[in-house]
DNA sequence: TATTGTTATACTCTATAACTATA
DNA sequence: TATAGTTATAGAGTATAACAATA
């Protein structure tokens, strides 16, 4: 280990690391700017898609459940999330925005101009040889981490 | 606001919060291996450069001065860093790592292979190619954010 | 008077462990 | 017995405000 790349390689991870510090950066001023912490505008963005059980929220952001119910309680006192039962399991408790909520999370979102106002010095071929490049640095794996993987119920229960 | 970009664009985007994502807990994670937060690791990677007043680590870090008081304390308390007299002004308390924090501070560093591993399966034509476009996105004033600006003493006492 | 670092306080996020209600 | 969510607890990061030492 501690293997010197070579200079190129050593300029890219400093580029990497300087768009993931600006990201971070804007994601948590966006999120201030709406009475946010950065932990709560992530459920709010994940809960924008569909309700979730709090656990699968817990999964999602990496985290342990116990939590998720504090982030979840702290939004649902300002009504911009709750929490409903889950028919088919009456474990579950399915967190949810409220339409304030789903108001709250667009405005967020259209706020978050990080990615889009830079990818805009790109020419659309650039954009498309820069999409290329990062999908083969992050693997076949990854390309839909936040729309698609959890889609599946993954119970099977019928 | 809230104007919807094209695919092209949304997918850049997408893939650029995935390598964020991905930077960060890889981040977190050889953090942690050396029984550090996210927040001692950046402290230490940053007075491996050079000892730095108190004050100056707070900038680096974009948060409260008081709050470096805690994480010197802490990483002070494990002899990994410890503050020195500035023989210039009194007031000011230089952090500076230690000997064993600059061993930690290299094992960690040699641990935090993700830029590196997944840059390898580009070309080198290629990581030219990410180098350009991901200096053009950040634009021309962010080329060495973690190395070079505060080389500058900045008070140009003497 | 302004600046550096510290303390005190309060809030949030985090992991761990124990608890409950369901399954 | 196992799982979902909660509570309680402790540690860490964060911002704010007030303070002592120094400039």
């Amino acid at each position: 280990m501690s293997q010197h790349a070579d200079p190129l390689t050593l300029e890219v991870v400093d580029l990497i690391a300087s768009v993931v510090t600006r990201y971070h950066e804007e994601y948590e001023e966006a999120a201030c700017a709406h009475n946010l912490t950065g932990a709560q505008a992530r459920v709010l963005s994940l809960l924008s898609h569909r309700p979730m059980p709090m656990r699968k929220v817990a999964v999602r952001l990496k985290c342990e459940p116990s939590n998720i119910t504090g982030i979840v309680d702290r939004l649902e006192a300002r009504d911009l999330v709750e929490r409903r039962p889950d028919p088919s399991d009456r474990r579950v408790k399915l967190a949810a925005v409220t339409e304030e909520g789903r108001r709250t999370e667009e405005r967020l979102r259209a706020s978050l101009d990080f990615a889009r106002e830079p990818l805009a010095r790109l020419t659309e071929q650039e954009r498309a040889t820069l999409r290329d490049l990062l999908r083969r640095m992050l693997g076949e794996n990854a390309e839909n981490a936040d729309e698609d993987e959890d889609c599946r119920d993954g119970d099977a229960k019928d």
